[in-house]
DNA sequence: CCCGTTACATACTAAGCGGTATGAACAAGC
DNA sequence: GCTTGTTCATACCGCTTAGTATGTAACGGG
């Protein structure tokens, strides 16, 4: 009985995941309407009719699948009680499995999407970049809470500043998913991130008090 | 006598530079033909007289001007005989500074070219992929050779893995750039280059021997 | 001075872009 | 069952794009 001719709700899902792809890939300027569309086998209809223009699009993505995918793959895996430099050491740990979870093996070369909308739209549209300025600091909010905890529990130094060390991880998050997908090769990203998730490892172990 | 009617070094070079910052801004998909050429005054006849393409013009790019650039601001610092480490923390401080001479004050807010290519067309193009992978690996070599230095000297720890660090330190460069860039604001933008370098020199501290 | 080459300018093309107008088929409410 | 609004498909539009073909003026060598 699912046989509905239509379905508007999944129509509008489809486009969205398929804007999502499309410009994960391209960009937000390289993706074409077309593309996203021959990715769905509607046709601009349906796209103009749910969505107003290619820039309402993107927002929509930005809001309804970029910002849950971070959540996703970097703040719920802070919710559990554990040391909290322990379960920041977890997370960057578990982060590659969360991350090819989230976009599928394949796409893990195309680096983080919101990432890529920051670096591309931040100097071009003001919507995009407040857009993207919110999850990263919804994102900030989370490890600086983590680290907060950490002092308010003694496991952590009070000289830390969590908000800036926060700022720092994420950064240097960033910079690591980038080198590996400038590198196009599976396995040579991979280890950088292996190798940056160790580093970043050592280094909040020296957060820990005493 | 400089009135010559024709200067075709000056020309190519002038419309090498207008691509570079018009790429630098809108990406290379982004960048158009037309604007590149409004802002030298040239047309259409030069460009394509001098390049065959926008590909080409995109390769020449960063051969030309964006690997001297990355040369300028991050390798030649390090070419001081000091401690290995003060040596990369001192890069690190003065960065800004040099950034902003080579990009021009209000450029900084477009981020690390290198980077912006890389992130865009690393999984479109081949050409461009291999060039931003060379100069990430010059990049990460002169760190890299540093480092070595500093243990031949025993002023770093024996087991600190060079190119790994040197990647690591790379990618939360990039990072932080990312991070800045992202906010649009040169004030915002500065105080997170400004963590991130006092981090990384903390973190630098940790690979001194004793 | 002349001549061939280089260095451009101008005008044009084909294709792709985002977006719109129109109309038809479906779905839901009465 | 009829009607009304929703949900799409199709065809089209104006614009921009990278790229080309052609023509001309400047330059350099003999």
């Amino acid at each position: 009985m699912n046989k509905r001719k239509r379905d508007p709700k999944a129509t509008k899902r489809a486009l969205l995941e398929a804007a999502f792809e499309e410009m994960h890939k391209h960009g937000f300027q390289g993706a074409s309407i077309s593309q996203i569309l021959a990715r769905t086998g509607m046709t601009k209809g349906a796209l103009f009719h749910h969505y107003p223009g290619k820039l309402a699009l993107a927002y929509a993505v930005l809001d309804e699948i970029v910002e849950p995918m971070i959540v996703e793959i970097w703040l719920v895996p802070l919710d559990i009680r554990e040391d909290p430099i322990v379960a920041l050491q977890m997370m960057l740990q578990n982060s590659v499995k969360r991350m090819t979870n989230q976009l599928g093996r394949n796409a893990l070369l195309l680096g983080c999407p919101l990432n890529h909308f920051a670096q591309e739209m931040s100097p071009l549209d003001e919507g995009m970049r407040n857009r993207c300025n919110r999850i990263f600091s919804r994102w900030q909010s989370g490890i600086a809470g983590v680290l907060l905890d950490g002092q308010s529990q003694g496991l952590v130094r009070a000289d830390v500043d969590a908000e800036n060390t926060a700022m720092f991880l994420i950064a240097s998050i960033e910079g690591a998913i980038n080198m590996g997908k400038q590198t196009q090769s599976l396995a040579r990203c991979l280890e950088m991130l292996q190798v940056c998730g160790e580093h970043l490892s050592l280094y909040l172990e020296g957060l820990r008090k005493n």
